[in-house]
DNA sequence: AGCACGCCGACT
DNA sequence: GTCGGCGTGCTC
């Protein structure tokens, strides 16, 4: 009988992929294991097995495999399943989830490596310029790869002049595959076998009567290792004898020495585990319990505790009691590198036992992590990560935690698979038949309305911990301070005395402006021409601190100019303003303070952002500017003031949900103030104090946001009543997006009709020379979803066999908000 | 996604 | 006349 294998391929492609194995393959082979396979004229690509069996391919002659890379499964059965769901849902191939999933170094791929016949000796007029010069460079080395082929050359493509060389018989070509994950390894030293007796250790000695420095280093070594039974690490040896690595090889070389190797986990956690969680107080008490009575009737429970409510103690009860049990639990959060204080506070409560796992991870840590969470080692029993990290090879379980449950970064927007992690989250608990919940100080309206449904359990937690008021919140009327003359550039004469209170009582303000830059756009004042981008369709944004002109989309940049380029008049003008604007203003009216600003420019390096925050909690800084970073959970204990320069661009923003959005933010950053004693301050600026938005902002009514924004969305046909999926055209090319689009369009019209809207262009028609174009279908709450995405699907497969539209990309978004 | 194959302009 | 550019189509 012969054996087929069928495996899942890293590329966008939906089919699997079907290879020939041995008996004996057959037998050893498992789903989730790793083979590496032949694919196309020359390429070794890694597969991971999804299925074993005997059904040969009718339509094609299958190759057989290169290589098994794993003993045994690297991903889980209910992983397999997980991905499936995710491709089928969001509406992309299961190998675009697995290479989402899979750390980089289980990826291997191969290279194409060129090695010298020694037997060939040819005459150098055989050989034109470019082929001598890599016959030449393969005498002096066994092999070269490709990249260092073109290297030599100093051209990008050498395929040619490889190929000649191998019509000539000057060369072999292979495929090299190489394991990429390399384990940390750390050097120790001790005395070989014989030295270790007291007595050959003084012959040694003796020996080194005349070497007063390696003599040394054996003394130290000979205390450290009477001090403590640990293995004595090279570094270390070098540090007690203040030596040198210099002594350490010659003692090595003479072989008074040995050297040996051992594996250490990158990521390490070396602090001390308190131990005890804290004491809860009663409403958090009561919450507590409220959410396991909810976990009785419900998968899911949804948390809406206002912030600085105390919901991290809470959590901590709930991941105590699955610990214990034995379970793992995962704890997302919305962007990992902003939540260092919380993964502070969890190694304070559980020590080694919580394992972070972000993209900024080098993919050798993640592999690290990815082995932890397989293994059930006691090294990730929590696993606290951004949205990636439910692709994770989880065994056991039994509680996710979805904190900040409404933050837009759950969402994955570019490569595929584009997925929402607190969707997914929800069901991959269910496959688990574990519990999910869902925290945050102003839940989405999706989530409150499933609660409302009873979909989701709702435990509301209204007091903040150790009875802090909630910040008074005022609006303040900007467009009267204009008509009376009381602004200071941005600033009101409100904002600027409540901000010489606080700073003269020594606490420490935030200023939250939702745009980086100094001012967004420049504009002539005689023509009224602004510069735009060459690669996009926007004005380019003026940054003051480098003198440049920059596009936020693209990255390009260019000097500000003198004048016009289209009139040549000197008048520009700067619209509009930034952070960066914000900042320099403030240290205008308050010349002694120190400002720092956040932003997307300011936290760029990867301790950047880092660096900004521990200035600012150690008070290096008094007055913070920024952008919506500033709302992800931070615990600033000495802010009193919180000022939002300018509630109107965020309300005024083109989106179904700006509105929602804008109540999130003004509550989030208001959540900053008065986190202590004192009670806080918020004041927002806006030129519409009377928006519904404002008030339910200054009152704190989420209730009122909530059933407000519900009927808008009844009647504007808008989640979480109707569902939508975007499909996005892309092309360099303005007239083929166009008729692409249209055509796209309107095939989908005669199955859906009215709920297709569209195709329009976006506020930003072009981004990187590209233009694009989106259609946006709303789906009603009582029509099949499935159905719904079948007939997407053939729509786009008859659009894929139209020639001319072929080259169109097109980008399928399932509940693209 | 790669990557090979295949068709057109700027250079020896 | 070739080299090298990029546009199309397939991969078990």
């Amino acid at each position: 009988m012969t054996h087929f294998i069928d495996v899942i391929l890293p590329i966008p492609v939906p089919n699997k992929f079907t290879y020939l194995v041995s008996a004996a393959e057959a037998q050893f082979l498992t789903p989730g294991v790793r083979v590496s396979v032949p694919f196309g004229k020359t390429k070794i690509y890694t597969a991971l097995v999804y299925q074993i069996h005997n059904t040969p391919p009718e339509v094609y002659e299958p190759k057989e495999i290169h290589q098994i890379l794993d003993d045994t499964p690297i991903v889980t059965k209910q992983q397999l399943e997980f991905w499936h769901w995710i491709a089928s849902y969001y509406m992309c191939a299961v190998g675009e989830v697995m290479r989402a999933a899979l750390p980089n170094a289980f990826l291997l791929e191969s290279e194409t490596v060129i090695s010298g016949k020694n037997d060939v000796v040819l005459k150098d007029s055989e050989l034109k310029d470019d082929e001598f010069l890599v016959y030449e460079a393969l005498q002096h080395q066994t092999s070269l790869s490709i990249h260092e082929v073109s290297n030599i050359l100093d051209k990008k493509n050498v395929l040619p002049v490889i190929k000649r060389l191998l019509e000539k018989k000057v060369i072999n070509v292979q495929e090299e595959i190489y394991e990429k994950y390399k384990p940390k390894l750390v050097r120790y030293v001790k005395f070989p076998e014989e030295y270790q007796s007291d007595d050959a250790l003084k012959d040694v000695l003796d020996s080194l009567s005349r070497a007063p420095k390696q003599r040394e280093v054996v003394l130290s070594l000979f205390s450290l290792i009477a001090k403590s039974k640990k293995p004595i690490k090279v570094k270390e040896l070098i540090k007690t004898s203040q030596s040198s690595s210099a002594i350490i090889k010659t003692l090595i070389d003479k072989g008074v020495l040995e050297a040996y190797y051992l594996q250490i986990d990158r990521v390490q956690f070396t602090g001390e585990k308190s131990n005890t969680s804290k004491a809860l107080n009663t409403a958090q008490e009561t919450a507590l319990q409220a959410i396991k009575a909810g976990f009785n009737h419900h998968h899911t429970v949804l948390l809406h505790g206002v912030t600085s409510s105390g919901k991290t103690e809470i959590y901590v009860k709930l991941i105590e009691e699955q610990i214990r049990q034995g379970k793992q639990v995962l704890f997302l959060v919305p962007e990992i590198a902003l939540t260092t204080q919380l993964v502070n506070r969890l190694q304070d409560y559980f020590g080694e036992e919580v394992a972070v796992f972000h993209s900024k991870y080098s993919t050798n840590e993640r592999v690290e992590v990815w082995n932890h969470v397989l293994e059930q080692s006691s090294k990730a029993k929590i696993i606290l990560g951004a949205r990636s990290s439910i692709l994770l090879p989880f065994q056991s379980l039994g509680l996710i935690i979805v904190d900040e449950e409404h933050e837009q970064s759950y969402k994955q927007f570019d490569p595929a698979p584009r997925y929402h992690a607190r969707d997914a989250a929800v069901v991959l608990a269910n496959q688990f038949q574990a519990k999910i919940l869902l925290g945050s100080a102003t839940p989405s309206l999706e989530s409150y309305f499933n609660a409302q449904q009873g979909k989701y359990g709702l435990v509301e937690l209204k007091t903040r911990y150790n009875d802090v008021l909630m910040p008074e919140i005022e609006l303040v009327d900007i467009k009267d301070k204009h008509k009376r003359k009381r602004m200071t550039g941005h600033f009101s004469d409100r904002l600027i005395v409540e901000m010489q209170a606080a700073l003269e009582e020594g606490f420490q303000i935030i200023l939250f402006q939702n745009r980086r830059g100094f001012s967004p756009i420049v504009e002539c004042t005689t023509c009224g021409h602004s510069p735009q981008c060459p690669n996009c369709d926007v004005s380019l944004t003026y940054h003051r601190f480098k003198g440049q002109l920059r596009c936020h989309y693209c990255g390009y940049y260019s000097v500000m100019p003198k004048t016009c380029d289209a009139c040549g008049s000197p008048d520009l003008d700067t619209k509009g303003f930034g952070t960066e604007q914000v900042a320099k203003e403030v240290s205008e009216i308050f010349p002694e303070t120190k400002v720092g600003r956040m932003d997307l420019d300011t936290t760029r390096g990867k301790y950047g952002y880092e660096k900004i925050i521990t200035a600012f909690e150690q008070q290096e800084i008094d007055v913070l500017v920024g952008t919506q970073m500033l709302t992800k959970g931070l615990d600033f204990r000495n802010v009193k003031l919180v000022g939002i320069m300018n509630a109107d661009n965020m309300l005024n923003f083109p989106d179904f949900r700006a509105h929602e959005r804008s109540f999130q933010l003004m509550l989030q950053v208001s959540g900053r103030a008065g986190r202590t004693k004192e009670r806080g301050k918020v004041l927002i600026q806006t030129y519409n104090p009377y928006h519904n938005i404002l008030q339910q902002v200054s009152t704190n009514t989420y209730a009122d946001m909530f059933k407000e924004q519900m009927d808008d969305r009844y009647n504007f046909k808008y989640p979480p009543v109707y569902r939508l999926i975007k499909i996005t055209f892309k092309h360099r090319d303005y007239n083929w997006v166009n008729e692409g689009a249209s055509w796209y369009a309107k095939s989908l019209r005669m199955v859906f009709k009215d709920n297709v809207l569209g195709p329009e262009f976006p506020p930003v028609a072009r981004i990187r020379n590209q233009y694009i174009k989106h259609v946006l279908l709303k789906i009603p709450p009582k029509q099949s979803l499935a159905k719904t995405k079948e007939a997407i699907v053939k729509v786009n497969n008859s659009f894929m066999s139209v020639k001319t539209f072929r080259s169109v990309r097109v980008i399928l978004n399932v509940d693209n908000y």
